[in-house]
RNA sequence: GGCCAAGUAGCCCAAUGGCAGAGGCGCAUGCCUUAGGAGCAUGACAGUGUGGGUUCGACUCCCACCUUGGCCA
């Protein structure tokens, strides 16, 4: 065995070997235990960088750990294929988005290939092949039947140059990105998923997967989904039958209102302006305000602008009259569109009754604050608990007493009623773009909305289609694919020309991969029902609102039109942490990104480093969940250098010169006997140690970076005792074949390509595949003496030697009976001796 | 402003209430070497962001604050 570490031909040999024997194809057998892990699917950006590279390699880890312990494992990837990187190609440089999209899935999968993930490629699937989007439209329209995709006006970004929609990214701070127009809002008639409709289940359907998701996800996303309790409570428009219902969490200030806000949007809103005797003013005031760009992400930093309409309204507790205002702060999305304006206790009334001199009043005695100084507190608002005052006959009661009471009341009286309300809002679910599933709906003037029917499913997106960014949608100019027959009445009628938001494409792509060419249906639930759930999903924390609460959507969906039987996608979910370098644009570390100038991509690493050492180093660099920093040097010449990787090369390399030295021991080495010497002993031990601690590393949490730390360290070892080894005997070839063999297979996980060629050099014909994990024995790797801190009142005093096995009492006794210890506690009362066996002894004196 | 992470040696990180150091990077020294930017060995450097609290004992748990990052507003 030559002693030189050459990654290029070891990476190439294996993977050209696991391709051959499609060492990673996965057959359900319900005789063995599954494991399913799934990466997030690749978005086809052009290339992968080193981010990628992380995700995979934590995934791939796992895979190879999960398939050594004897688990089935399946682990597929896909593309998520369709998307604005393809079709801005096209803006840009007139490049059709499908051959950009297959250009970046051909470069970015030669380069998953030169990584080495053991991905089961025969259950690839890519998001923009009609044989999958087919069935985001078949979905579609499933959801349309039961009422779950629905139409409704709502805002969107609006280029008024280009004529075309925007995305929040592209508004950014109210500037088209392209032409730097001032971005209006629109209304225009779009697609809606009916998310709400399972936000309930969304929220309580956590308890299912709390074990398994980091907490921060599952926080993040229960306030997204925001449930609050309240009220709905009508208010009469005094001197009309019209009324406006504002929905509250606080019906326990109702005392306390002082206005009622209307959104700009409310339907009352027209009625109350043609009233107004100050009629034009307060017309254009609204239309102003309307076209401003506001979403629940903005309303806390606008300037809170309103006026008055000139209206009243009647406090239904209290038959007093109070203004209606139409204000830029109420979302027409969120409740009933109106809230009643309660200044004493409420910031964002406050602030808006300070700036237009409304009347604030004080309805609640905050916790710990005397009452007869509460006219004091004229500067803030007090939002929280307390206790009821100027509420007639409510004073005096606590205030989550008097939300129950209040809205019992109401209820009795038939003015309010106790409400729930979600702050999720249903999904916007398509866009105004070529690149995506075109919307398999036809409008006709007679019938209206009609489905294409499933037998003509695909509709299928026209190529050759001129994307120019400007003038609406590419797809409303291709008058061939607009024009149709009504599939219902056989008249001419129009296609609608939305595509769908990619999120669409990623909700269900998983369940696709066990069945990826079905023709007749998504996929076949039978064959789902070995692989999923998913048992480990990994990918980027930047999806907690979006991709995985509609993931979880999707399958409760599909739950309940009887395709799964879970109610949850995945059972357990790590989000690893971003790849952060240096900047030299920003001057400092940031996230790394081709806006930035700090990206790395790994084709540099792969031909420096090879594959495996560039993935050693990903996991080792830190624990997968944290983000990692890249270090990066320059050299004296100014080549880039990375010294972190260099240094996983080097341990590789190491690992190979130990095992070419001990080469040929181990093809003549058999089992350890029982007459070993210490040295032997000490090697046995190492193993069995290195083995339990790099086990709980995977079983417990996941620390990768430790395992990596472990395996260096029983190399270390090894280099020790081959350096005092001038001519090995039998048992020192059988401990050291024992080491080397459980090294290598627990290598496997991180480096497998040079894994593989030491397990094959060592004397073991066929994969890694079919081998496994080694397994320790705690005799073996038990010490046979052990030092243990002696304490005096916690401060470390002395140590003792006892065996790792010493009991609690002859732990006490080597303590008291050392003689630093003795001098120490010398004519002092012991209180107490906290003895813990195999740790410590704590000495505590008076 | 809210939420979530994270602050340990020059740097990346270990330490799951029990001796602050496992591993790596960098640095220094020695050996080896025609040479060293390879290899092998040895070594130096922190008391854990700050202030309180709980405990026999706190990097670890609790409270407050500071800094950084991310997400959301």
């Amino acid at each position: 065995m030559n002693d030189k570490y050459d990654p290029k031909a070891i990476e190439a040999k294996w993977q050209a070997t696991w391709t051959a024997e499609q060492a990673f194809h996965a057959v359900p057998d319900p005789s063995r235990p599954k494991f399913t892990v799934v990466e997030m699917l690749a978005y086809t950006s052009g290339r992968l960088h080193m981010g990628h590279v992380e995700n995979y390699s934590i995934g791939d880890a796992l895979a190879w750990y999960k398939r050594l312990r004897g688990f089935n494992v399946f682990h597929p990837f896909g593309w998520d294929a369709f998307g604005q990187p393809a079709e801005e190609a096209a803006i840009k440089h007139g490049m059709a988005p499908e051959l950009f999209t297959s250009q970046s899935i051909a470069k970015m999968k030669g380069q998953l290939e030169r990584l080495g993930i053991g991905y089961d490629w025969t259950s690839e699937i890519s998001t923009c092949e009609p044989e999958y989007y087919r069935w985001n439209q078949w979905f579609f329209i499933e959801m349309w039947k039961r009422g779950l995709i629905y139409r409704k006006f709502g805002p969107l970004n609006w280029c008024p140059r280009e004529e075309i929609v925007l995305s929040n990214e592209q508004a950014e701070n109210g500037k088209c990105w392209r032409c730097g127009s001032e971005v209006v809002q629109k209304e225009k008639e779009q697609w809606f998923a009916r998310i709400t409709e399972y936000a309930d289940q969304l929220l309580t359907d956590m308890a299912q997967i709390d074990e398994g998701w980091p907490e921060g996800i599952l926080t993040s996303q229960r306030e997204w989904i925001g449930k609050s309790l309240g009220a709905d409570v009508t208010f009469a428009v005094e001197g009309t039958d019209e009324s406006i219902t504002v929905f509250t969490t606080r019906i326990d200030t109702i005392f306390g209102v002082t206005a009622v806000m209307l959104a700009p949007e409310h339907p009352l809103v027209a009625g109350l302006v043609e009233k107004s005797l100050d009629r034009d003013n307060v017309a254009e005031f609204v239309e102003s305000i309307r076209k401003e760009k506001r979403s629940a992400r903005d309303i806390e930093q606008l300037v809170k602008r309103g006026i008055a309409t000139g209206s009243f309204a009647l406090n239904p507790f209290t038959s007093e009259r109070v203004p209606i205002w139409v204000a830029n702060y109420v979302l027409m999305e969120y409740g009933t569109g109106a809230v009643m304006s309660v200044p004493g206790h409420d910031e964002r009334d406050f602030e808006f009754a300070t700036a237009f001199n409304l009347p604030i009043r004080r309805v609640i005695v905050p916790a710990g604050v005397d009452p007869a100084t509460l006219a004091d507190l004229v500067d803030e608002p007090t939002a929280g608990e307390g206790v009821l005052c100027n509420s007639d006959e409510f004073n005096g009661m606590p205030t989550a007493e008097a939300r129950e009471a209040l809205a019992a009341l109401a209820e009795k009286e038939g003015f309010g009623i106790a409400r729930v309300r979600f702050r999720l809002r249903d999904w916007t679910s398509t866009r105004q773009r070529y690149w995506g599933t075109p919307v398999p709906m036809v409008h006709c003037p007679t019938c209206g909305v009609v489905p294409v029917p499933d037998d003509q499913l695909p509709v299928v997106l026209p190529h050759g289609v001129a994307i120019t960014g400007e003038r609406g949608s590419p797809l409303d100019h291709v008058e061939s694919y607009v024009a149709v027959d009504c599939p219902s009445c056989g008249e001419p009628a129009r296609r609608d020309t939305d595509t769908m938001d990619t999120f669409v494409d990623s909700s269900w792509y998983f369940y696709r991969y066990c069945d990826p060419h079905n023709a007749t249906k998504p996929f076949d639930s039978e064959k789902i029902a070995y692989w999923f759930p998913i048992d480990q999903y990994v990918g980027g924390k930047e999806h907690a609102n979006m991709h995985l609460i509609y993931c979880r959507f999707w399958t409760k969906f599909m739950r309940d039109i009887g395709l799964v039987t879970h109610d949850e996608p995945a059972k357990r979910l790590l989000n690893q942490g971003m790849v952060c370098m240096f900047s030299e644009e920003k001057g400092e570390i940031r996230k790394m990104s081709k806006s930035v100038g700090n990206v790395v991509e790994p084709d540099d690493m792969f031909d420096r480093f090879g594959a495996d050492a560039t993935r050693l180093y990903v996991l080792f660099a830190s624990p997968p969940e944290k983000d990692m920093i890249w270090e990066v040097k320059k050299s004296a010449s100014g080549e880039q250098e990375y010294p972190g990787i260099e240094g996983a090369y080097r341990y590789i390399a190491r690992v190979w010169r130990l095992v070419a030295r001990w080469h040929e021991s181990i093809l003549a080495a058999g089992e350890p006997g029982a007459d070993l010497t210490e040295a032997q002993r000490a090697i046995r031990r190492k193993t069995h140690q290195s083995i339990r601690r790099a086990t709980d590393a995977f079983e417990d949490r996941f620390r990768l970076n430790t395992v990596v730390a472990t395996l260096m360290e029983l190399t270390n070892t090894l280099y020790d005792f081959t350096e005092a080894t001038a001519t090995p005997s039998a048992n020192d070839r059988n401990v050291v074949a024992e080491a080397i063999s459980a090294l290598t297979r627990m290598l496997t996980p991180f480096a497998p390509h040079v894994a593989s060629e030491l397990w094959e050099l060592t004397g073991h014909p066929g994969l890694l595949t079919q081998a496994s994990w080694p397994e320790w024995s705690d005799d073996l790797a038990r010490e046979d003496s052990v030092e243990i801190p002696v304490q005096v009142n916690g401060k470390l005093r002395s140590k003792v030697f006892v065996a790792p096995d010493a009991t609690r009492e002859a732990l006490e006794a080597a303590a008291l009976a050392d003689e630093k210890i003795v001098a120490l506690i010398d004519g002092k009362a012991i209180a107490k001796v906290v003895v813990v066996p195999g740790r410590l002894v704590n000495v505590v004196v008076k």
